[in-house]
DNA sequence: CTTGACAAACCGTCCAGACGGTATCTTTAT
DNA sequence: ATAAAGATACCGTCTGGACGGTTTGTCAAG
């Protein structure tokens, strides 16, 4: 035994390192690359150190889910605070924070958790939880065929950018974010 | 040795079965049940007879894609030929493609290809071949912005059907259709 | 002194692909 | 017409490595 754990003990800290490393590994070496081997050594841990703190790997990507959802919760209540129009508010939001995602940054992020997302059961029911909590707390004001389409339209530019399918420069993204919040208000 | 390779030779006949079998095993097993010793085995060929056809699993997926890719590009032919009208066409058959897709049956056979489609980068930037030439193909009438918008949104429903994230009835459905059909046309 | 936070070695399984073989088909030379 | 000579289409086994998870041990903090 080295004298590696002697370190002073950082629960919360290794925790957060290890999500952190976990999203950057995906960004990086794509879907594989993130097994419990590699993110634990990327973060400087022990496989048993990773393993102490999520007993597996669903629990991981659990992890990452509420750290990103978590995240994009917070982005959209603060997008949600300048909009004085309440009808189609969350739309705008959901529009806002969808179109501000970096291609090349944040969009690496959530490749892995969207690849889970589709191929595991319990992530997917996870999302879907989210999804129909939202669309019933904003069911007054985002309930409307266009703001339903708007937030289609953010999926699929989503998707696009997670295929990288499409290359949309700065003006046509900022086009189609005004066109889709005209959507949003009729 | 056994007496099974006595059989009749059949080449093209075992490669679409190849084919067909591990789009259904994707479909009943998950993206973890293709391999190559389950399909090879439910394709009652050996690995070594699969990997004759295939000589690794990406050519598999390649050979996937291809199938699924062209049967959709076949579907939107058919489409495009029933509509007299030359602004939005293609777009308006993007539309009937995707909406007729039964989340049920048709969806599943996709999942798999999808996942292969973000995660790898091979597929990812055919993918990307596919979506440039269709809109270069169509830029004369395809390129207004409620076209690639209603294009994008299809994507999103598409992907809310893959995570079945969003419950949408067949009226929803078709409400939803109509609607992008008008954008396409203006 | 007990519990939480790690380390390190280890295990069982799964899986992609390699390999060496055999049977059938096709072409070519006679 | 036919037989030799490949070429193609398979079969079945083996292996090396990756990976998720377990176990056992060691400190450190409260």
């Amino acid at each position: 035994m080295t004298e590696a754990h002697r370190r002073k003990k950082q629960p919360e800290q290794v925790r957060q390192q290890l999500l952190e490393v976990a999203a950057r590994l995906s960004h990086e070496q794509g879907v594989a690359g993130i097994t419990l081997d590699a993110v634990s050594q990327a973060a400087g841990v022990s496989k048993g150190g990773l393993l102490h703190h999520f007993p597996n790997k669903l629990a991981l990507l659990d992890g990452l889910f509420d750290d990103l959802v978590t995240r994009f919760d917070r982005e959209i209540e603060a997008a949600m605070a300048h909009d004085p129009v309440a009808k189609g508010r969350f739309t705008r939001a959901y529009i806002d924070v969808c179109f501000a995602l970096d291609p090349t940054t944040d969009v690496p992020g959530w490749r892995m958790l969207t690849i889970a997302l589709i191929a595991e059961p319990h992530l997917k029911s996870r999302w879907r939880d989210w999804v129909s909590r939202r669309s019933a707390e904003f069911a007054e004001t985002d309930a409307s065929t266009g703001c339903v389409l708007a937030r289609f339209a953010c999926d699929g530019v989503w998707l696009a950018d997670l295929m990288q399918s499409h290359d949309l420069d700065a003006e046509a993204r900022a086009g189609l974010a005004e066109n889709l919040k005209a959507l949003s208000a009729q």
